[in-house]
DNA sequence: ATTGCAATCTACTAATGAGTAATATATAAT
DNA sequence: ATTATATATTACTCATTAGTAGATTGCAAT
């Protein structure tokens, strides 16, 4: 037989429902940094998105710093996760690449996604900065290496690991910055397009 | 004869100070808005850079998001030359983008130039963005015409001219977030290997 | 001389917004 | 019953900063 539902909630329940609401304020904030820039979105407004008053983003995550920084580190987390599966697949280094760089794209216009891209350094404290920057590095070094695995096999061609790291990672911000998911061109569509043609130019030939 | 050095000014001379005076401003803040973004830089401090007060700003420049939209507008001015003296270059298609591209960057990695890409479209009033969006299109429109041109002429392989000119301006814009000029490598070099990295994926096979 | 204009300052205002203190309520634990 | 803990509020403080008013100085033209 089911337990009846009860309005009395266990610890497990009330630890998920902190997750939640933890959560969707993570959400509203990152939401807003995006639109209108970390220093030009005050925690009263993100508290007023949800209906609630500011001291209650104090009691779920402490400053506004730290509000930042825990968007950037749910980002971060994800491209990180989406190297690491990219990496695990079987196929060929351009296989694996391109489907990182897929991934890559959704993460990037999604809104923690966005977040890590539209943020400058200068929003954090030195000591965050230095934090975000290891994070950083972890998700080039992944790419990095998907690009010479790639070489070595022979599936793409020769060209500086480095360099084009660098270069692929722009051309994955750039749409950051100006595409929308609702706009004419879907997610899927535009992602293929964009990976298809920076695959092109990594080819063999 | 010389006339003697005078320490009385002619009109022109005044004008020419004036305008001395104006770019210094739009300079000091283009370099304050890069280190700190727009809203944590204050015009004080960036009046204080130069060892003047802030109504001097106001005298020279108006309130503070028309000194942000004079900076903006100096860098895409620049890249609009630069697509313009590009096109009008002899050689291949790919020749000229390739003259472009290397500019593109050099601008890129430049006060004003980096101030338009660090800048994002939220940080003005809606006028302001639609003014900046007609002149962002512009250069994309000019890039644009560079890669179609060189399609036509066979130098550049079939690719979606939409596509490419977006993934090209995201793999150039990227510098302008961490290249310091001051580094190990310096700028031409590292103009040098970014582009002639794009301009591999782009040549005819 | 006087009037006007350009450049610059000091000293304000008015608004905004980060962060906190004190408080209230409800539930859970003893 | 009582005490502790988690959630959330109202109502502040304090610092910052955009923008302005008004004064000052000096040069230039009349």
């Amino acid at each position: 037989m089911e337990k009846a539902r009860s309005p009395f909630k266990t610890a497990l329940q009330k630890q998920e429902e902190r997750e939640e609401k933890r959560m969707a304020l993570l959400h509203a904030a990152a939401v807003m940094f995006n639109a209108q820039g970390f220093h030009a979105t005050s925690l009263d407004d993100v508290a007023a998105s949800l209906g609630i008053s500011k001291p209650t983003i104090y009691h779920y995550l402490g400053n506004k710093e730290q509000v930042l920084f825990e968007c950037l580190t749910i980002g971060l987390d994800q491209l990180f996760a989406a190297a690491d599966k990219a990496r695990a697949e079987i196929g060929t280094g351009m296989d694996r690449l391109r489907i990182f760089l897929t991934n890559y794209f959704f993460i990037n216009i999604d809104d923690f996604g966005r977040c890590v891209i539209l943020s400058g350094d200068d929003t954090l404290s030195p000591e965050g900065v230095k934090n975000l920057r290891a994070m950083k590095r972890r998700v080039d070094t992944a790419l990095r290496a998907l690009i010479i695995e790639g070489i070595d096999d022979g599936s793409i061609t020769a060209v500086d690991p480095k360099i084009t790291a660098f270069t692929l990672a722009g051309a994955m911000a750039w749409p950051a910055r100006w595409y929308s998911k609702t706009g004419p061109t879907p997610p899927d569509a535009m992602a293929a397009q964009i990976v298809d043609s920076l695959m092109t130019g990594l080819a063999p030939r």
